[in-house]
DNA sequence: CGGAAATTTCAACATCCGATGAATTTTCCG
DNA sequence: CGGAAAATTCATCGGATGTTGAAATTTCCG
């Protein structure tokens, strides 16, 4: 482990404190930033460990020595992705999650999914990695990431509780595991869909998420509602 | 691509109309079944990028090029095993499918959930990994997963769609997302829940998988049926 | 300007990978 | 028994991988 300037200023580029001097060989200079959108990039289509640090070099253009200068490992790295990524998802979520929040739940839920969408978007694969560390991934690892989803599902079960509290969900809802379905279930659209929507057979349309997001909305609405009847109320879902 | 006897017997235990005689080196013959149930376990716990030849030839106990004279490629056993585990399980659900059985819906997507968890309960890896290499993986592989999905769903296609004409399900439904929405879900519990439900807090319990298939039975039936607010009638699920 | 610090590259390490061709051992069958 | 065929191993190829130490280049600051 080199690094020198790691004790001093064990983040280089972490914060806009400093003004972005740009010294040694490049004129642009590398930064963790650029590394860590470069490591999405290729985990993304590669998965982590189809991913070399080689790779990730070349995307961002420069040694894979220098890498080992930002990080002190390609897990670390991961890590440090990891928080990148989910961090910002966690608070949209506890915002939403706010108690005084007094619209219908389908309005909230409705916003959790779009949440999620706006932030893992063009993510596909980057998501699936995600869930294959989850599954096979180092302890370490795997560790970390629980830390995260629990974080962030946790918002989701004071919405649905919420809701229950207001008498508009089912009382016997389990809320961790109407959680799970809800969000697992939207990651599998953006994930799956349109990979194999078309080669499947499943939804050839070109718009074929909105369309599979919205009945899946329809069907879980129905699904959790205290009167599954009641139609929803008009909304971004219709 | 030396393979000699390929030609003259392709698949040299691939039946067992002659007397499994054992010729070679070792007492115990390695045959291409034992190779892919080993290879099965390998790709399990380390996906198909992860999984090396040496490993698998290890938990053969046999030499990494004895593989190469049963298969020609990597990529050869691979879709070798996709054909060995995904054939059995669309024969069971042609069987399900089958419009002479008059038996209620609820009872026939019970017996399409029994078929995967029977077919797939300790094969979490497994999955896994077909759906990295779905999402990921080569051209080729790609396409021989999907040739096996749409002949796999087709039949779920079916009940949901014979559910329709007979009144039970909504009309409204749109088959084939619906039976995405089914099975993926349920296959995500059955790889999520036994690696996460502890670690997650979402369900303690050590028959977690139960409880959530029965939740997600009770709530996507909710969702589907043409009558939500009718109790499901008495069955396994409850 | 000049030294110190920060940044980047180079070359190399040990290790593993998928794959191949040749040699070797075992079984089968006449 | 003996030769042919099948099954298995061995040694090895070229290449990719994660990582590291040292050297080179650039910028900063006094």
């Amino acid at each position: 482990m080199p690094k020198p300037p790691d004790p001093p200023t064990p983040e280089p580029r972490g914060s806009e404190t400093r003004a972005p001097r740009t010294r040694g060989p490049k004129a642009a200079r590398v930064d963790t930033d650029r590394i860590l959108e470069a490591a999405r990039e290729v985990f993304s289509s590669e998965g982590l460990q189809g991913s070399s640090i080689r790779a990730i070099a070349r995307a961002v253009g420069c040694d894979p020595a220098l890498i080992y200068y930002h990080f002190d490992s390609k897990e670390a790295m991961f890590r440090a992705l990891l928080e990148r990524k989910l961090a910002p998802l966690s608070a949209d979520l506890a915002a939403l999650a706010d108690p005084a929040d007094e619209r219908p739940t389908p309005f909230r839920l409705w916003d959790v999914m779009a949440t999620y969408r706006t932030h893992f978007s063009c993510d596909a694969g980057f998501r699936s990695m995600l869930r294959g560390e989850i599954l096979r991934g180092a302890e370490g690892t795997r560790e970390v990431m629980a830390g995260h989803i629990r974080r962030t599902a946790g918002h989701i079960w004071d919405i649905l509780r919420q809701g229950q509290a207001r008498g508009e969900l089912r009382t016997d809802l389990h809320p961790p595991l109407a959680t799970f379905f809800f969000v697992r279930t939207h990651m599998e659209i953006l994930d799956l869909i349109p990979v194999m929507g078309a080669r499947v057979d499943l939804v050839d349309r070109a718009d074929a998420v909105p369309i599979a997001e919205q009945a899946w909305f329809h069907l879980y609405w129905r699904g959790v509602a205290a009167d599954p009847a009641a139609p929803l109320p008009p909304g971004p879902w219709t």
